[in-house]
DNA sequence: CATGAATGAGGATTCATTCAT
DNA sequence: CATGAATGAATCCTCATTCAT
């Protein structure tokens, strides 16, 4: 499992207290909303495919926005250190080169990102229209991409040997992520390609590396 | 003005028979389905924002969502052309560098998404639930990135120059528009940063440059 | 009419703009609530008897308690009247003895009980367990029980002249006021009697004579 | 400890096989309908407050009416003979003038009406609405204020002696038990008053007397 | 064409009551 | 006996849509 998956897990299983009721409306409120949204689903279909009654689903949340939360909050945790953290010790030696870095940064998030692809699409649903919420992520993800985290670090270190091109850590990142987003997004609408998926993220990371080269 | 949002302006005229009313009706529906979202948006706020009664929404628009359609017209028809259409006239000499085709390319994507802000949000929105809104839009934007369209020639000629990488068009486009679409969705969030947006852009620029460089 | 009768009947007029299907919610509301109570109506219950939708009735008033404010607004505005005002022009002399005092507003105020009863009964009950309402009931009732009020400058007189025992003013209302509730309350609880509504009057006229006398 | 005080604790320690959690419920649930009123307040609340698990309640009382029913029993038993008990031994030697008689009276109810401020309040609510209730209490009262009643001897003895206005003993209790009722009601709804308690009591008791003076 | 009152189906939420542990 | 999770009917309220004026 890559490391940011790793994080989710333990971030899942902190909820372990959950009780199977729990989990059954969770997954069938993850589910719902990701197939048509927030709004459009209604508590009568997520008891209806959780297979409890409709005030089995208000005793445990509240409000059904409450309910969004507890769908997104795992996410909402983890999505900062999906873009602040690097785990250099999953591999042997630490990294040298641009091309080790950007690789194991993409194979790392593709994987999550395809594996949580449900809590994503929610999640980016939800950001678009609720500043509230939005402010409160991108807040929490300013707080993680400070100088001392690993990913800064690191790429600071590739910087001053050369090996990456000097722009704002933020920036390489914004490079970085949304071809990430790219990669998913175009799964997400089905597009054919005549290349495969491993092709395709091999190229990935080639322009990645390519653009990122001093 | 950029040639895309030049079409785009085409496209809005075509609709000159539009009386006061309907555009009004339009208006307020574009700003308020990109502030709150179409679902959380009533059909009695568009008619009170818009300055007209309830029912003369329903006389020019069937249904809501008709409505929804009727604002997003114009982006639907123009987006497959944003991926697809590269007009060479706009500049004296035809396109001989890699440098010259990404600095055209970003300069006008970039005004037309920053200046049709609402509209893009509010197809986002819909693009991420609406399966069949999805599949319609994939169509049109497939159509028009044929091998003859303009953008896809361009492109060709560059390769066979070897100017630019020979990756297959659409994964070009996918970088080129997914680093936009970041670039765009930075604004978005209202991340602070320490350049210029001008800097930015001459960065994004050079990141493309250097990763579609062969 | 008897004069707060008289006031009532105009606080009511001033609602001219009603339309009909309004007087219809609020005649079936009324009735409801005076029978089951406010918290036991339900507003299918109300739409059903003021035979208009369920959603008729929230176009006019945004919620149920609203609905309730509206049903009370008239018996609110001419209730701390009924303590206060006392009309000497309805009888030809102006009030000379205590009887005549008392016999008058014995007279009126029971009239307008025994008509008002149900927006009385709905009073009561909302009085007894809503906080807000009894404050600001309380409220409006002291501003007009202040020393210029019609009923107090007669009381004074009549005072002065030694016709009415020297108690405040507010302790002569209370015996009153409760005298007349005890009245009509007894109306309500429908205890049987061996004499008649008449009899039961006059001698309500005579202990409060008695009772009141220096 | 005044003598109807007596008879309602006597009534209470009826219940002497009252667990501990049956009285804490008891003392939730009255505490909880005198604030809010029966019908907002929910079974939960109850429970919470009185540290039981809801099905504790249930338990004990079948239905949510049967709890406000307990609640109310000793007030109901007792009620009546508020009306019609008159106890003469208190005082050492018989009644023998109205001012002793009116005295004794207000002292000791108007005690038993504030000590239980709280059932009094959640009865008069139910009264109000309650038709089988209303019934039930009406028809207790009619039976015990017979002609045999202590109340009815002594009024008809004092009465006989010419020291009592020569009025239906039930119009002569409405008119006393109304005077008391007001003046607890406006204690209750905290009207100020330049007056000290203990002096509007003996204007009260002046009152009645004066009133009840042939 | 424009209006806005009326509609009623549908949705979120509450809560008395039950029952397995 | 006590518990508290589960239930689902009932309730308040919203809103897209219709239609008579």
């Amino acid at each position: 499992m890559t490391p940011i998956q790793e994080f989710f897990k333990q971030e899942m299983s902190r909820r372990g207290d959950l009780t199977s009721k729990q989990k059954q409306i969770l997954e069938a409120s993850l589910t719902l909303f990701a197939e048509k949204g927030f709004e459009k689903t209604s508590t009568a279909d997520i008891a209806a495919m959780a297979g409890v009654a409709e005030g089995t689903v208000y005793r445990h949340y509240k409000t059904k926005r409450e309910l969004l939360l507890a769908v997104l909050a795992p996410l909402m945790a983890v999505m900062p250190n999906m873009v602040a953290e690097f785990d250099e010790n999953t591999v042997r030696k630490p990294i040298t080169t641009l091309q080790e870095f950007v690789q194991n940064l993409v194979r790392d998030r593709l994987e999550f990102l395809d594996v949580n692809y449900k809590e994503v699409k929610v999640l980016a649903g939800e950001l678009l229209f609720n500043t509230d919420l939005r402010r409160e992520f991108i807040n929490s993800l300013l707080s993680k991409t400070e100088v001392f985290s690993d990913l800064t670090k690191t790429l600071d270190r590739l910087k001053a040997e050369g090996k990456v091109v000097d722009w704002p850590t933020d920036l390489i990142l914004q490079f970085t992520l949304s071809t990430l987003i790219g990669f998913v997004g175009r799964q997400f609408i089905e597009l054919p390609s005549e290349l495969t998926k491993d092709q395709r993220e091999k190229m990935t990371v080639a322009f990645l590396v390519k653009g990122l080269t001093p």
